[in-house]
DNA sequence: AATAAAATTTAGACAAAACTAAAAATATTA
DNA sequence: TAATATTTTTAGTTTTGTCTAAATTTTATT
């Protein structure tokens, strides 16, 4: 089963939003991926076709077992990318993701295999997100949002779920990267904005939509 | 300018057809690319719009200074991954080619740039082939085929100019690679074969096909 | 020079992936 | 529940890159 660059980028989308919601549906899905409707239908008839997913007309769609694995297979190979991209190359952590979205169709799987040991089996990407397995099993982490976090315990920031080029020069303002050790020191009710202090730095407030996307665990 | 994937495959073909012959014509490029002689048509349409070569219908066709350009863009591509491949991944040097041939589309400046860097600038290829700097510029080597080497000289194998599967593994079960010192001991008028001593390795005869394409150097 | 052969191009078709505009189905709301 | 709005699909095009078969041009041979 080789699949197209294409067919390779719906299933990824599809994979991502059906994480969220179960379920996806066709304008979402377009919104997702830039492109019209209509687009998307004709790509959903093919994946049809093709097993990788369960699809009635009007009705929404989700990936088969099949598109999952093939999708995971996806996932797996942009992260090990971006990882090669940051840890090696010393790209930035916001530049990596275009970049990646082109590699990730590279089609040798022993190429693969040979980069995930020289990366030494990483099992996180740049932006904290879990890199899948050959056989598509994913690490787990225990992590919260920043936002529900309480005062005065020191955290680690283990990723990021919105990954925007504009969130993350913000965080690269803010000093925030992967790693990085923060303390909340005030929650405000008035429109849920944190004050907080990253290690090193002096105390500043971020907006709740930042720290709703900011996730951290509790150091030791 | 931005290139499809058929169309730098077909300036990276033309380009090295074109180093051999000067002019190139259409059922040579398309053997080359195993495709039709009339899909070949087709795209030298789209390229002489594009003014990427110089083309009159029957007459045959070469690359314009802009169509060179882009084409050791792409050569210079396709022999940095060859390089990361086989130095950093461990790929045999009869395995990298294909993989390269993707990867060679992969769009960023500032990833070939870096890869450039992280590789440590290289001059050479793991088929000993060079490769060209940003601006184009193609280092050189006096180097000469095994066949002109006189007898008992050692020298050392600086590229192979064919570089089939077939061929390289066939280099392979004589122990030649690059870097490997030979002596040349025996010409065979009858057939155009050579006795040669591979350093560590017994004597062993090579048919003359296989001595023309083994490009070397004199030790010291 | 006429004819045959080879090389090249054109004409027409097809598949993949996108689009717009219109039709159909589903969901919302008055 | 009937009317309206939203969502989704269909129908018909477009672009890119490929193909086969036929026509044209060039080259080689009698
Ligand atoms: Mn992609
Ligand atoms: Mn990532
Ligand atoms: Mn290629
Ligand atoms: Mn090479």
């Amino acid at each position: 089963m080789p699949f197209t660059t294409s067919e390779e980028n719906y299933i990824k989308s599809i994979y991502h939003l059906q994480q969220a919601s179960g379920m996806v549906n066709t304008n979402t899905l377009a919104a997702e991926m830039q492109t019209r409707a209509a687009s998307v239908t004709d790509m959903l008839k093919k994946l049809k076709a093709k097993k990788l997913l369960q699809y009635e007309r009007y009705r929404g769609f989700r990936l088969s077992e099949a598109g999952k694995k093939a999708a995971l297979d996806v996932v797996r190979k942009h992260r090990l990318w971006e990882y090669f991209l940051a840890e090696h190359l010393k790209f930035d952590w916001d530049k990596v993701h275009p970049i990646a979205e082109e590699l990730e169709h590279i089609s040798s799987d022993e190429l693969v295999q040979r980069l995930d040991n020289f990366l030494g089996n990483p099992s996180f990407d740049p932006h904290g997100d879990p890199i899948p397995d050959r056989n598509g099993k994913i690490p787990v982490i225990n992590q919260l949002s920043l936002t529900d976090i309480p005062l005065k315990k020191p955290v680690r920031v283990s990723s990021v779920s919105n990954q925007s080029a504009q969130m993350l020069e913000m965080l690269k303002h803010y000093h925030i990267a992967l790693g990085t050790q923060i303390t909340v020191l005030n929650h405000f009710s008035f429109d849920g904005s944190l004050e907080i202090k990253v290690l090193k730095h002096s105390p500043c407030i971020i907006s709740e939509p930042v720290a709703k996307n900011v996730f951290v665990h509790y150091v030791q």
